[in-house]
DNA sequence: ATGTGTGTACTATGCCACATAGTACGCATA
DNA sequence: TATGCGTACTATGTGGCATAGTACACACAT
């Protein structure tokens, strides 16, 4: 379900975070859904509970998840959730997209990219 | 000329390595400009003259700044690092792409975002 | 009541990237 | 010669990250 990459850069935990984000928003992990307990996800992928847990509490104050004393962490059915995903998907586009331009990247290649990934007809070419 | 954002959470160094990238991408900075002296930098960022010059060293292993001992550090003319700069941020686009379509973006979203960024028409760019 | 499994909190420790401080060397140029 | 340049090296400090270990409160099945 979930795999740690040693090459990112980025922490174990961050990474844990973006993972179960990506797994909630596609709705692969459908709301009330049993998140893996801290300690077996812990034993899975041999690192430290604590590294769990503080992907845990992150995914929760995002309202992700929310966790149950006792009882276990259960995927979160916020909708708002997702929204605010896309929101910041768009915002991380938008920046890359300016530094694009700054390159000197033509809007062309752009274009066809969208197209690939998106496989669309853009309404009309800009004449 | 240069800037640092220590609420950044990239080190400064590479703060440093992806400015002058830009600069010398976008041709602000000719081929064989002398670029600021290692301890000019440091003086004016207030920083350490080894942070500069592991970011040179950087820039240098790329391609995109040559050094002289005795006499400084200079804009390479290197045309191919434009192209790979490019070309590595176009890779870049398309996997922020495929992420933002798995997450259920409509294409109207992404496409506005690209129009809004590249603008619809572009006749002249900066040379 | 007991045992097991859950989330959570806390301290202590080690590691490593980053940045700094200081020094030194070789080279180019005025 | 004096100055400014890149470069190299060692030593030190800091902070984030991950770990180790322990402990507590709670839910649930037995």
């Amino acid at each position: 379900m979930i795999s740690i990459d040693y090459q990112d850069r980025r922490p174990i935990y961050e990474q844990i975070v973006e993972r179960y984000q990506t797994l909630i928003v596609r709705g692969i992990l459908p709301p009330d859904t049993q998140m893996p307990s801290v300690r077996q996800t812990a034993l899975e992928l041999k690192i430290n509970p604590n590294t769990i847990s503080k992907a845990y509490g992150i995914l929760e104050r995002e309202g992700f998840i929310y966790s149950v004393k006792g009882r276990g962490s259960f995927v979160s059915g916020n909708q708002n959730v997702r929204d605010r995903k896309k929101q910041i998907w768009l915002e991380k586009l938008e920046g890359l997209l300016f530094e694009g331009r700054d390159l000197g990247v033509d809007s062309a290649s752009v274009a066809a990219c969208v197209d690939r990934v998106f496989g669309i007809k853009r309404k009309e070419e800009q004449s």
